[in-house]
DNA sequence: GCTCGTCAAGAGCACTGCTCTCGTTTTCGA
DNA sequence: TCGAAAACGAGAGCAGTGCTCTTGACGAGC
């Protein structure tokens, strides 16, 4: 592409943009269902018709503003995650946790709409996917850093996988590259340890039963920890 | 109360129940966010008006089905765990597991509407916390059996909760007495292992990364029954 | 300079949750 | 037994939604 586009792509680029921005806004406040397309053209001061020009449904709305929150949530463990002494393994699994679960905080509806329930009738496109991948990655580079270090030790008489699930093993190795099927399939029970944690407490379904939530958070991600047999430095 | 309702009472319990149904026939197909009042009158064959003659609201109608959601639940894993041996507590787990997963697969929508994002604007009532214990309390039962028997022995140098979390695990220990701190938070963490597994399955985020999910499943709910020490019989 | 593609706007369709009114039916108490 | 009160169903209506179609204006390229 040159770089001179013509004003026209330009200010359909930047429009593009603000309109992905007052959504996202919205999505904060009201929550995924309650955002609609009109209220964002209000708050633009443009015809609600206008803004098909921009996003063809409300669908593509959502699919963009999924694609940003799988971003901001890499980007964010990613940072949190750089920043700790690369030897240090336990630390930086602890560390992106921590991250990921303030993210999730920070933005409930988006995480709402990157890891609850799909909103009716939205079907995922495939971009959506390929966006999501950026925690995994840093929580896999992680367990295979730790592997190849040897901090890794499954405690003894550890549960063997099944042959028959080499193959998914083998799709998840992807990214933690070497790691042995049964650490690989103690890491993903660790990570849905972590989501599921998450889902409750963003969804709310904690209610009242968990009351020092840091604390407990911090602990159940330690034992996630020493699941995988994660030594400390 | 009286055996002999008035006909007037015994005409609006069983609407009531109708409404009820249909809706939840019609969440199965459309999902929650698609329920609308309006349909479920026509199906009916009544004014959507009168509908609130039973239902003051739709959350009034969503409150319904989600305490009678989190009944069913509760029911389909109580049945399924009571067919096992008593003193077998390892199979216990896993039948009780494997149950609340096959009830959220065969209840997807359902499923959704008791652990996925919460409805916006919905406020669940105090009501829909009360029905929720019926799966946590099989489960707890579960462990506290296995404790009682000395079925369960933690690794050395698992992690240990910090004191401040002592009133957090009293909490929950209604539902699995005598057991200690340690052993709770254990179990909790196998608890959030399960769910999010379920939510990842049950909401489409696995995508394609895990093809034979039944093994699959089974193997990481044997993780977390390993995580908490249970041993086989 | 003229044409063609892009654009904003408005009207309109079918739908939603919910409210209010109106006429009818059932229940209950004097 | 009879009349008041409560409950009920239907319909109209309000404000909102996603989305489509048409109309008229504007800017870019030939």
């Amino acid at each position: 592409m040159t770089a001179a586009q013509t004003v026209r792509e330009r200010v359909r680029a930047e429009l593009t943009k603000e309109i992905a921005d007052i959504a996202r806004r919205r999505l904060a406040t009201e929550g995924a269902a309650g955002l609609s397309l009109r209220a964002v053209a209000r708050e633009m001061g443009m015809a609600s018709s206008a803004v098909y020009r921009y996003f063809p449904s409300r669908d593509d709305l959502l699919t963009r503003l999924i694609i940003d929150g799988y971003d901001a949530l890499g980007e964010a463990v990613e940072r949190a995650e750089v920043a700790v002494p690369r030897e240090n393994h336990l630390e930086r699994w602890l560390t992106s946790c921590r991250a990921i679960r303030a993210w999730a905080l920070a933005h409930p509806h988006e995480y709402a709409l990157l890891f609850g329930s799909p909103a009716p009738g939205y079907q995922a496109p495939p971009d959506t996917a390929r966006a999501r991948v950026r925690d995994v990655a840093v929580l896999g580079g992680i367990i295979a850093d730790a592997y190849r270090a040897g901090a890794i030790t499954l405690r003894e008489g550890h549960v063997i996988p099944p042959p028959s699930l080499a193959g998914d093993a083998a799709t998840h190795r992807v990214y933690m590259p070497d790691v042995p099927d049964e650490i690989v399939f103690h890491a993903l029970a660790s990570w849905t340890a972590l989501y599921g944690w998450l889902n409750f407490e963003v969804f709310g379904h904690f209610s009242n039963t968990i009351g020092d939530r840091d604390t407990a958070f911090d602990h159940s991600i330690r034992i996630t920890a020493d699941l995988m047999g994660l030594s400390p430095l």
